[in-house]
DNA sequence: CGATGTGAATGAATTCACAGCA
DNA sequence: TGCTGTGAATTCATTCACATCG
């Protein structure tokens, strides 16, 4: 099959595959099938098998999937077989929260960077990394190799902190900033707003009481 | 229109719809048509009418839509126009982070209780509030009117977080655990992992880089 | 007139059902 | 035999196009 297009669900979805998939493989399961991995995820066992095949044959008929495997080939597809060097623009709550969240480099999400334009913060250090002026970007991308910046100013410092990041050569950015920024198509953008979820269980549980 | 089932998306949209209205707002714009919302949303502006068309009719024809009415008829429609009381249950970076986070009871999500089960961390207080033990859960719901759990343990306990919750009678669970969870259908559900946005930024930003 | 609200048309994603292979 | 991989069928979401109404 190996498509071009792949359906931006279908990436989420993966995500989802190497998480339970690694618990499984913590469980010491190493052969499992796209049925049990369906239930496991709450999907149905043909979106599985239809996911996976955008991106080759990783399966054995008969048998199923091995586990390590199939984990390693889903990092590849993804492009998370490597690692990918981060800037942090914004050093406020959430910001300091996320250059504390180990879970980034275990999962191959390196910050190199913490940039902040806030005189008072340049300087500081948090989690062994120095706070630096924004305007210091582009060279930092530069020597540093920086591929995807990270957003979380206040909403009206977004956009600005964007602009700092294309002009110095970043490839893809995530917003965590409640705001909508604009970015030049080439420049992959993903918004982040946890609020989102919050929202939707608010309604789903409005309605569900709403119906008895 | 208003009918029974509204798309996932489209919760997920009306968030975005608030947030950029809310922006109009303070720039002091009074009315907005569906195409200049469309456009500050980067979608079709038929996918913004036919949207709110599932909650009822908000606009006025030959005009547009009044940018505060709009807010309040959306905020109205997701069911966040009251407060709702909420429980964390794991008081580590992350669940710091969200206590922290003032933007919180600003959204009408309070935070009330937060919740663990280290007894190194039971009697602590944290933004003026008690860590309590997570046994106490049954207790603090009924006695606080707790309606949403946020579970932001390690992902070895998140399903005893849940459990916890349910027991105690909660309505809705958010998830930022990497865990999946098992719940009753009657709980809502919410997963958040932001580390989605970091595999399909990479995802696209690398399948943009092969194609040259 | 001008922008909404909405059936009808299109397009995309999911699920079914089974051929094909270990 | 049993489970993958995949075209076909179905379901769901988005966009079009225009009748409708302030």
């Amino acid at each position: 099959m190996k498509s071009e297009h792949i359906p931006k669900a279908t990436i989420a979805r993966l995500a989802t595959y190497i998480q339970v998939l690694s618990e499984f493989k913590r469980e010491g399961t190493d052969v499992v099938s796209s049925e049990r991995l369906a239930e496991a995820c709450s999907v149905n066992s043909s979106q599985i098998r239809k996911d996976l095949a955008y991106f080759g044959e990783f399966g054995v008929r008969g048998v199923g999937y091995y586990v390590q495997d199939l984990i390693t080939s889903i990092k590849r597809s993804l492009g998370i077989d490597r690692a990918w060097n981060c800037a942090l623009v914004g050093v406020g709550n959430l910001g300091r929260a996320l250059l504390r969240h180990r879970e980034f480099s275990r999962k191959g999400f390196i910050i190199r960077g913490a940039f902040d334009c806030d005189p008072y913060k340049i300087g500081e250090v948090v989690e062994g990394m120095e706070i630096v002026c924004s305007r210091q970007l582009p060279a930092k991308v530069k020597e540093l190799g920086l591929d995807i910046g990270v957003i979380t100013t206040p909403p009206e410092r977004a956009q600005r902190a964007a602009n700092y990041l294309i002009g110095a050569g970043i490839k893809g950015i995530i917003n965590f900033a409640p705001a909508r920024i604009a970015v030049p198509k080439h420049i992959h953008l993903e918004y982040v707003d946890f609020f989102h979820y919050f929202y939707a269980a608010a309604f789903h549980i409005r309605f569900d009481e709403s119906r008895d």
